[in-house]
DNA sequence: CACCTTATTTATCTTTCGATAAAACAACAT
DNA sequence: ATGTTGTTTTATCGAAAGATAAATAAGGTG
């Protein structure tokens, strides 16, 4: 059945020499690389291409995108599996900065001043389209490296949050009073309200304010404004301005 | 090619009164049904089918659930992207409550009681398992539903919020001052604090709490509590909390 | 330059999946 | 009963789509 017509219709070798100059828009050419300089070609447009079509694309076109033909991915990964395996640890993985949790607690500086460091900067790592869109669409599959990653945020970002608000407003510390759904619930309101935005603008493809920072701090402004109050009504303490004022001037 | 294979290896017709009784766990039986009925339980279950398995799902599987033959779909909807135009219509035309936007701008209550019951009846009819995964997969597939059904939310609850704050601070209206984008972003940021609830359940597979009414409520008054303040800054006017208590005192 | 290693391509298999045509059969009217 | 209408199934097509084996050729080494 039809071995020859396809074979036929394109030229089969270029001649040495001849620069194969392809239609303007085509990948530049499929030299020859060293083995590991094109696996991370492939992890780097991997990211970019499933970030587009879902786990669903296929993998004759994520070979097209690469200038390269569909079989040769399978000598860098054994299957379509293997590789999302990889586009996921190179997403969650390598964007995590572990310098948050030490802004957060660095109680040189007033605690606004470092929820809002570190939301900007989560925003710049992860209010991306490659970032969000994976994030969703391995939610929507039913991977648990969601629930994981998010167990990791709860651990180290929301419970080190709350506990700095309780220091602020001189509350009991968590390993006095343990920390309350209700209190993790106000710290996920301020996450989802900035993580939300990524996905208005890269999934719902909406329009988003141009300056992002300044909404960020906005927020948390608000949130630091508003939530002692709540904090303190759960932990069965009193937190008056007053002593929060005290709370900060005690800090060194 | 094996042509009669297949059919050999299972009875081809049943006997005439023989209730068919099958596997436990299969559906009841594919009696015949009269077409609107049967379009129902097509619609009712694709629903279901396609928010599970996003609309990569296929034919043959939603068949089987339904009890019927894969090629019985195509009588009833020319094509599986007819089905899905029909199941995006099914769940956003279909439960939006327009008497919401009557709830809002209703100035005989008090502002915080009316967004509460708004938000609180929003989350129940939104907050699903199938509305939020299919808004989802449908904003990853690059559909404007998403823009457009947000356009709406906008202007017909984000703006009257908006314009019901203001009233309640004696501040300009929208048509005097026009509403900014970051007004917006303030109502933005309850939405999204709220809708995210249904994002942590129903696609990260995360426990919320049990009371999702209760946070409704916590959201809304830390909204309503801190937001004057914001926009009056942002409307270039002042509102005092004796300005809101004036301005509530004059709503009959 | 000849040779060897191995990155890359060509050709092809198998399964899956949306879709169609024709056969079968259930319900109803006469 | 028998015929007619229209729902449902059986059988099958053709085009993807993941995966594999064998052939090709680029680059380094003696």
């Amino acid at each position: 059945m039809g071995v020859s017509k396809g074979a036929s219709t394109r030229p089969k070798s270029r001649q040495p020499g001849t620069a194969a100059r392809k239609a303007p828009g085509a990948q530049p050419k499929p030299k020859r690389l060293p083995p590991d300089e094109r696996e991370r070609l492939i992890v780097r447009e991997a990211v970019a291409f499933f970030a587009a079509r879902g786990f669903e694309g296929q993998t004759r076109e994520l070979a097209r995108r690469l200038g390269i033909t569909q079989p040769l991915l399978y000598r860098y990964f054994p299957s379509k599996e293997a590789l999302l395996d990889r586009v996921y640890q190179e997403v969650y993985l390598n964007r995590w900065n572990p310098h948050w949790e030490d802004i957060l607690e660095d109680r040189t500086r007033p605690l606004e001043d470092r929820i809002v460091e570190f939301y900007s900067d989560y925003a710049r790592a992860v209010l991306t389209y490659e970032w969000i869109r994976i994030f969703m669409f391995s939610g929507l599959r039913g991977m648990d490296l969601n629930g994981r990653y998010l167990t990791v945020v709860r651990d180290r970002i929301f419970a080190r949050v709350i506990r700095e608000i309780r220091f602020e407003n001189a509350l009991p510390s968590p390993a006095e009073v343990p920390i309350s759904e209700a209190e993790f619930e106000l710290v996920w309101s301020l996450h989802a309200s900035i993580f939300y935005i990524g996905i208005r603008k890269w999934i719902y493809g909406l329009t988003i304010p141009d300056d992002v920072s300044a909404v960020v701090v906005a927020l948390t402004t608000a949130f630091i404004e508003g939530v002692p109050a709540v904090v303190a009504r759960l932990t069965g303490a009193t937190a008056t301005p007053r002593a929060r004022a005290a709370a900060r001037r005690r800090t060194p």
